[in-house]
RNA sequence: GUGGGCGUAGCUCAGUUGGUUAGAGCGUCUGGUUGUGGCCCAGAAGGCCGUGGGUUCAAGUCCCAUCGCUCACCCCA
């Protein structure tokens, strides 16, 4: 028997719902701020990802579902949005429509890494990204339209993390400053740091060896060496947050992975749901627009995973779904009349009622007790004795009344079904 | 790419120091008088014990390999 591929996963019908909610949220809560969703192609040429992520980057190095296609253009399942949305942007001249353009997405992404709680190949991420401006009040809007759908998901155990990475020139200034800082622990950084050392400088404060822990300690931070514009933007946005009544820490540490971040970067984490704890991260993007080839348009956004957020509402059990019901069953008591209950149950659901019938022949006994398993508000039995007088008999069950309902006013049980 | 844990019914799991026809709960199906659900009761179906090899008189149980799942590392949402 064929498996699902490794990393990728069913969503069964008794877990829809569940995603049904979360998206409904996550468009209610992003069309209140004024985004309007757009969708891009799940593949796009390679080197969009290439260049817009970093060539450096794992994702890029070893993490990308790439393939040679007919033509022998290299493509690649998109691995995250931004690079695809800024990229829809200027091919479609956007920026010129209008000065500010502020999108939101749902979509699945692909990324070839072992899988693990919270990691699939195949994942699915919602996003904002608001393009055309360098105002921190968007950059604090990203954190707090992730803070609020995270919330409205009823989730509790939140962190909230909040850095600046300043403007690019700074960075590399302070990337030199950390080099020569460390050149002389070198030798006492774990293995994997000595690589960071030199593929990703700023990540070795995100090792999880005690030892390279001590040794950043005392290092020097980022947020120390900003310019004097990059310090008031983040005072800025600092303020926003404070205001929005978002609790957050401000996390000289935090450093995102991909290479187009510049000033504020955030990631939201959960406590419940093991190792991969962010549920969220973002932050601003001034260049990218430019190292794509596009004209130079700043950028803010965030992408949220979609998988481990419903991991985390599951540990903490947060969403209170309804339990499913449907309208009516319609139970036939006599064997032959199948069409004539099949026509009926057609009416029905034309009338916009939800309606289940047996199909497999059963007994009237094992068609209420389906009835019952789908949580049937109403039973509609159709047979006997009544039929022939042209009548059905409508049994409630929650009280268990029945009465007799001529076929002609069958749109009066129609409407006291719906009404209520 | 690296390391740990685990593979027995649709699901969650028992299965003694290797020893007859492999079990339970839940779920599914059928019935418990003519045409009525939930609760209860009775019965039934459903297992190459992940796969391949080995040790043994004898393997679900021990050994090896392989595949899969899972958790963690790297990296990252």
């Amino acid at each position: 028997m064929i498996k699902a591929i490794t990393g990728t996963k069913d969503i069964l019908p008794d877990q829809i719902a569940r995603w049904h909610y979360l998206e409904m949220i996550v468009s209610y809560i992003m069309e209140c701020f004024n985004y309007k969703e757009i969708r891009t192609p799940v593949f796009e040429e390679t080197s969009l990802f290439a260049r817009g992520i970093g060539e450096a980057t794992d994702i890029v190095s070893k993490e990308m579902y790439t393939f040679i296609d007919r033509s022998e253009t290299s493509v690649t399942l998109k691995p995250e949005m931004t690079a695809s949305v800024v990229r829809a942007l200027n091919e479609h001249s956007l920026d010129k429509k209008q000065g500010l353009n502020k999108l939101y997405y749902i979509s699945p992404m692909f990324r070839q890494e072992r899988p693990q709680a919270g990691r699939y190949r195949q994942f699915h991420q919602f996003g904002a990204e608001a393009i055309g401006s360098d105002n921190p009040a968007l950059d604090a809007e990203m954190i707090v339209i992730a803070y609020d759908i995270l919330k409205s998901l009823g989730l509790n155990d939140l962190t909230v993390k909040i850095n600046s990475l300043g403007v690019p020139v700074s960075r590399e200034n302070y990337k030199n400053i950390l080099r020569e800082y460390l050149t002389p622990h070198l030798k006492n950084l774990s293995e994997d740091s000595q690589k960071r050392f030199e593929t990703n400088i700023l990540r070795i404060f995100d090792s999880k060896a005690e030892n390279d822990q001590k040794i950043m300690e005392d290092a020097p931070l980022l947020i120390e060496h900003l310019d004097d514009n990059s310090l008031e933007n983040f005072e800025k946005v600092k303020q926003i947050l404070l205001h929005a009544q978002i609790p957050f820490e401000i996390d000289p540490k935090l450093v995102r992975g991909l290479d187009y971040y510049t000033h504020t970067t955030f990631e939201i984490l959960s406590g419940s749901v093991g190792s991969q704890s962010a549920l969220c991260g973002g932050g601003r993007y001034d260049g990218l627009s430019e190292q794509l080839g596009g004209t130079a348009i700043p950028g803010v956004g965030f992408a949220a995973g979609i998988e481990r957020i419903l991991l985390a509402c599951e540990n903490e059990k947060s969403l209170d779904l309804p339990t499913e019901s449907i309208d009516l069953y319609l139970v036939r008591l006599d064997k032959e009349l199948q069409n004539a209950a099949y026509n009926l149950s057609l009416i029905l659901r034309r009338n916009d009622l939800v309606v289940e019938l047996d199909y497999l022949q059963r007994s009237v006994k094992a068609q209420m007790r389906e009835a019952n398993k789908f949580n049937a508000k109403y039973v509609l039995f159709i047979g006997g004795e009544e039929y022939e007088r042209n009548e059905v008999v409508l049994k409630n069950m929650s009280d268990g009344e029945q009465q007799n309902i001529n076929l002609e006013d069958l749109s009066t049980i129609i409407s006291k079904i719906i009404g209520e």
